[in-house]
DNA sequence: ATGGTAGAAAATCTA
């Protein structure tokens, strides 16, 4: 099983890319974030020309995260649910489904834009809120994939230079704290699974400075996976050849092949 | 003192 993530930056501008890059990765399961569309704007009908049926969570003009599975997609849901309050409420960020047997949750987590600021703030306690809906909605003997823009970078090898990233948001304390909670839940980075000691295995460039071409860039889109799933990754990739060419997203898709 | 680019959208905001 192929399952991979992309934070593809506005999905109506980035659709021609995504359908050619669907056609040589050959994913099983896709999860989006960045799609900025409406539900009504979803283009479902180009995926499933594909083969793959898709569920998407959008709120228009920013956000917005999917599914695509061309191996079933079953009990979909979106956000935290009403049983947990959303510091970003409102923000569709969050949409989850079940996929051949693994329970696959597609986030966007929040950038936090400054330390200190609001925003920073409840990036926080959005990881807080995402550890209690999984702690109330699943169990680390599922076979459970979290992925997608965490907005995190876990350890200063993720970035090409921590003095860059002095004061800077993706590089704190608190935040790393909050993706060991999750790793202390259950969950694994399970691309680490195929490169434990490879640094600068970056997934996303800022387009500024010519950023990608210099090497500058951040690990901060993740594959978590339950021992059930982590076990059995056979294979992980960063696809830099998307972030290349004409129109590119600023990030690249990272994919995992789990042998289930 | 706050750059540089891309994408939303229609003046700036977000990343």
């Amino acid at each position: 099983m192929r399952i991979a993530t992309w934070n593809v930056n506005s999905l109506k501008a980035r659709l021609p890319r995504v359908e050619e890059w669907i056609e040589y990765a050959q994913p099983d399961v896709l999860c989006l974030q960045e799609t900025k569309l409406a539900d009504k704007a979803f283009p479902a009908m180009a995926f499933s020309a594909l083969g793959y049926e898709s569920a998407h969570h959008g709120q228009g003009q920013w956000n917005g995260v999917a599914i695509l599975s061309r191996v079933g997609i079953e009990d979909v849901t979106s956000g935290f649910g009403d049983a947990f309050i959303d510091p970003y409420e409102g923000d569709a960020r969050v949409i989850s489904a079940t996929c051949s047997g693994v329970r696959v949750v597609s986030v966007y987590v929040p950038n936090g834009r400054e330390v200190p600021s609001d925003f920073y703030d409840r990036k926080l306690v959005w990881f807080e809120r995402l550890s209690e809906w999984i702690d109330a909605t699943c169990t680390p003997s599922d076979q459970l994939v979290i992925l997608g823009d965490f907005n995190v970078a876990p350890e200063d090898r993720d970035v090409w230079s921590m003095d860059s990233f002095e004061g800077s948001t993706h590089v704190t304390g608190p935040e790393r704290a909050a993706i060991t909670t999750l790793e202390e839940w259950g969950l694994e980075d399970a691309f680490r699974r195929i490169y434990p000691d490879t640094d600068h295995l970056f997934s996303y460039w800022d387009y500024r400075r010519g950023d990608f071409h210099q090497g500058r860039g951040m690990r901060i889109d993740l594959v978590l996976a339950t021992a059930s799933v982590a076990d059995h990754v056979t294979w992980a990739l960063v696809d830099r050849n998307a972030r290349k060419g004409t129109q590119p997203s600023d990030h690249a898709p990272v994919i995992i092949d789990v042998d289930l």
